[in-house]
DNA sequence: CCTTCTATATATAACCA
DNA sequence: TTGGTTATATATAGAAG
C-alpha cells in the first residue's frame, strides 16, 4: 500500500529500491513498448542497473534507432560516407581492436616487433586507465571531505569555512584535468586502504 | 474519461494517436526521469515521432549511455551492410578503442567500476597478446630447430627427423589456442634465453 | 531473484477551452 | 498545437510468500 507521494530523491533502502528497481524498470519498458504501438513510434530505452546489469527495449533495432540519434543529434563528422570506405573503415578498426585484445590468429601479426608494439601499448593504456580510475577516486573522496566539512560546520557553527572548502574542491578537480600528477594523487590517496587499492 | 480497456494496436484516428503520443511520450520521459532517480539507476530513451522529430532523456550523458550499451551488448560484431548500421558500428569501434586506449575525456566513463572493467581487459588483453609473442618466438624457433636438423641431415644423411619436429610444431601451436596454458608455455619455452625475455 | 495481494498514487482517453 | 478536467485504467509501495 503506498502512504502517501513518494520524494524524488533516492530510496535509501536497499531492498526497497531493489524492488522498487525491479518493477518501474518492468512498468518503463512497457510503457515504452505500448507508446511504439499505439502512436507508432520508433522508441527505444537502456537501463543499466546499479549492479550494472542491462535492461532494454527498443521497437526497431537498438543500433538502427541509436544512428538516426546520432545523426539527429549532431551531424555527423567528416570521411567518406560512401560503404566502401566505410566498410575499409570498419574492417581496420576491427583488426586493431583484436589486435589489442590478442584476438588475433597468430599469423595476423607480422613480426613479434609489432607484438611489442602492442605490449607496450597496452602497458601504457593500462597505466591511463589506471590513473584514470585514481582520479575518479580522488574526486569522489573531495566531494566526501567537502561533504564532510560542510557537516561538521554544522556543529560547530562556523560558517567561513564553508566557501573556502568549496573554492578548494574546484581547485583540485582543475588541476586533476591534467594528466601529469594524477597518477600520484591517486596512489597517495589510498595508502592504508587496502579496500580501495588501485589494481 | 477511459471508456475501457484499450486495444494494444496502432490508433487509427490522426488526432487522437498525435494526443496520445503527446501524453505518453511525457509520461514515459517522466518515468525514465523517475526510475533513475528513485533507483539510482542509468537510463536512456529516445524517441522518434511519426514525423520524424526527437524526444529523448538520459540521466547521465547520451553518448555515454549508448557506449556503454554497446559494450554490453557486442551484437554489433554482425550486423548489416547499409550505413546506418556500418555509421554505428564505427562510432561504437572508435568510442571502444578511445576507451581502451584511456583517451576518453573523464567524464566518459561512468563509474570506477567501469574503469576496473577496462584495466581488468586490459590486464587480460596484454597476458593474450605476450602469449601470443612467444608462441610466435617459438615457432620461429621450432623453424631454426628444423633448419638446423635439414642442416645437419645434409651431412649425416638422416632424414626421418625432420617430419617428426614439424608434427610436434603444429600440435603447440593447437594447444596454445585456449589461454589457460599459453603464458606458462611461453615462459617456460624462454628460460635461460634472457635476451628474448617476454615483456 | 520472482509473484501475488491490496490500498493508494499516477497516468491518461475523451472532452473542453 | 497546448493546456486543464474528470472518470477510469494502470502502476506500484509495502508486505508476504
Amino acid at each position: 500500500m503506498v502512504r502517501g507521494k513518494i520524494q524524488m530523491k533516492r530510496i535509501e533502502n536497499d531492498a526497497s529500491r531493489q524492488m522498487s528497481f525491479s518493477k518501474r524498470r518492468n512498468g518503463l519498458l512497457k510503457k515504452a513498448h505500448e507508446l511504439s504501438v499505439l502512436c507508432d513510434a520508433e522508441v527505444a530505452v537502456i537501463v543499466f542497473s546499479q549492479r550494472g546489469r542491462l535492461y532494454e527495449f527498443s521497437s526497431h533495432e537498438m543500433p538502427k534507432t541509436m544512428d538516426r540519434y546520432y545523426r539527429h543529434a549532431k551531424q555527423v563528422q567528416k570521411g567518406g560516407s560512401d560503404t566502401a570506405s566505410m566498410r575499409t573503415k570498419i574492417e581496420f578498426l576491427e583488426q586493431s581492436k583484436r589486435k589489442l585484445l590478442g584476438q588475433c590468429s597468430l599469423s595476423s601479426y607480422s613480426s613479434t616487433d609489432e607484438l611489442q608494439d602492442i605490449a607496450s601499448q597496452l602497458e601504457r593504456s593500462l597505466s591511463n586507465v589506471r590513473a584514470r580510475k585514481a582520479q575518479l577516486l580522488s574526486e569522489q573522496i573531495h566531494e566526501l571531505n567537502a561533504k564532510e566539512g560542510l557537516l561538521l560546520e554544522e556543529h560547530s557553527g562556523a560558517k567561513s569555512c564553508v566557501q573556502a572548502t568549496h573554492k578548494q574542491e574546484n581547485e583540485t578537480y582543475s588541476s586533476l584535468s591534467s594528466n601529469s600528477t594524477s597518477e600520484q594523487v591517486g596512489t597517495e590517496l589510498f595508502i592504508g586502504l587496502p579496500e580501495m587499492q588501485i589494481v
